[in-house]
DNA sequence: TATACGTGGAA
DNA sequence: TTTCCAAGTAT
């Protein structure tokens, strides 16, 4: 039951729609499903560099499958949120054992996989099997929120009820894949977060909030909080040859499974973290030297990152296992590392006065 | 239901 | 400089 909305954005997206992005070509449900998991939170200019190489190292499902899990956090190094390459790790080897190496075209089977909820099942069903589904992303949750007016925060659950329901009641039978791109397209070009620009748009005629006049009023703002304050040390254990250790961080929490450097209670002070080092590591090291350290802003916190640099006195005769390595900078640089790992690592470290 | 989970661009 | 938040999901 395609309605007047459906109709006039499809009419727009023939002429101003975006129709050549990387995952637009060769299109099938295993690259519709990883430009999907990359696109989470996350803008087009930033994931298509990442898409592309991924998919030239794992051009199918199988063989995403049957890479080792190092390498998928690799490729993903630097995009955030690296549950998400964990998950679509995890998803590869479920469609392969248990749907036989084909995506299911079902949406309750494309939700029992890891990492794919209920937004991204349907984008996968409109966009790779071109069946009706309904989306949700903050694109549309913003273009819904606006046209119908729909007051409050879309992080509770009655505003995100009601979003929903109206964008079921938009989507169209016919042409949805075309339908779901565009009112993606709508949301990222012309009905932006800040200064919409409505007269472009090809739906103001509908939209309550235009005719109020009072677009930037939705959808509401997110009730803020004080982000907390933490801190921690970094150390960059270097031995005699130049090699650093790496050790790979734990599953779950921030950078979860990630190679990084090794990570300190902020509880030392700066006089305990050769002994601490040396009880971690049963080698004797050096006098830290401290490094200019940063704040680093997540979602929800600021880290104080102080690194300090200590060398190892005695031979690193640890064995490579598969928690801790001793690297030179360029091959760390080839792991996994966190995006400001990575900063510390290739900047020249400047030591910072005690 | 609320919170954890990254990064970079925009304002 | 700081805040906001972008193709959300898992717990």
């Amino acid at each position: 039951m395609t309605d007047r909305f459906a109709d006039k954005l499809l009419t727009w997206y023939d002429q101003h729609g975006r129709h050549d992005l990387p995952w637009h070509h060769d299109r099938n449900a295993y690259r519709v499903w990883v430009s999907e998991i990359m696109l989470q939170q996350t803008q087009v200019t930033t994931v298509i560099p990442y898409f592309e190489a991924f998919m030239a190292r794992f051009p199918t499902v199988h063989d995403l499958a049957n890479a080792p899990v190092d390498d998928v956090l690799s490729h993903w190094s630097g995009l955030g949120y690296y549950a998400r390459a964990r998950n679509l790790h995890k998803a590869a080897q479920q469609v392969v054992e248990e749907f036989d190496g084909e995506f299911p075209k079902d949406q309750e089977q494309l939700e029992s996989l890891t990492g794919i909820g209920r937004s991204t099942a349907a984008a996968i069903i409109a966009q790779a099997f071109g069946k009706r589904a309904t989306i949700l992303d903050g694109n549309v949750k913003r273009v819904l929120a606006r046209y119908h007016a729909v007051p409050g925060w879309t992080g509770q659950t009655a505003v995100l009820n009601r979003l929903w329901e109206h964008a079921e009641e938009h989507t169209p039978d016919e042409r949805v894949r075309d339908y779901t791109q565009a009112i993606m397209d709508l949301g990222a070009t012309v009905c932006t977060r800040t200064r919409p620009d409505c007269e472009t748009c090809p739906v103001s005629g509908g939209c309550r909030a235009y005719a109020l006049g009072e677009t930037t009023l939705y959808p509401g703002s997110k009730p803020k909080k004080a982000k907390p304050e933490k801190t921690t040390w970094m150390v960059i254990l270097e031995d005699s040859d130049g090699r650093i250790l790496l050790e790979r961080r734990p599953p779950s929490g921030i950078w979860g499974g990630l190679w990084s450097l090794p990570e300190l209670d902020p509880a030392y002070g700066p006089e305990e973290l050769s002994e601490a080092c040396e009880q971690r590591l049963g080698m004797s090291c050096g006098d830290p030297e401290l490094v200019s350290g940063f704040r680093h802003t997540f979602s929800h916190y600021h880290l104080h990152i102080q690194p300090a640099r200590l060398p190892v006195t005695g031979s690193t005769k640890v064995a490579d296992t598969a928690q801790q390595r001793w690297l030179h900078r360029d091959e760390a640089l080839a792991l996994g590392l966190p995006a400001p790992i990575r900063s510390l690592l290739t900047e020249p470290e400047q030591a910072a006065l005690l």
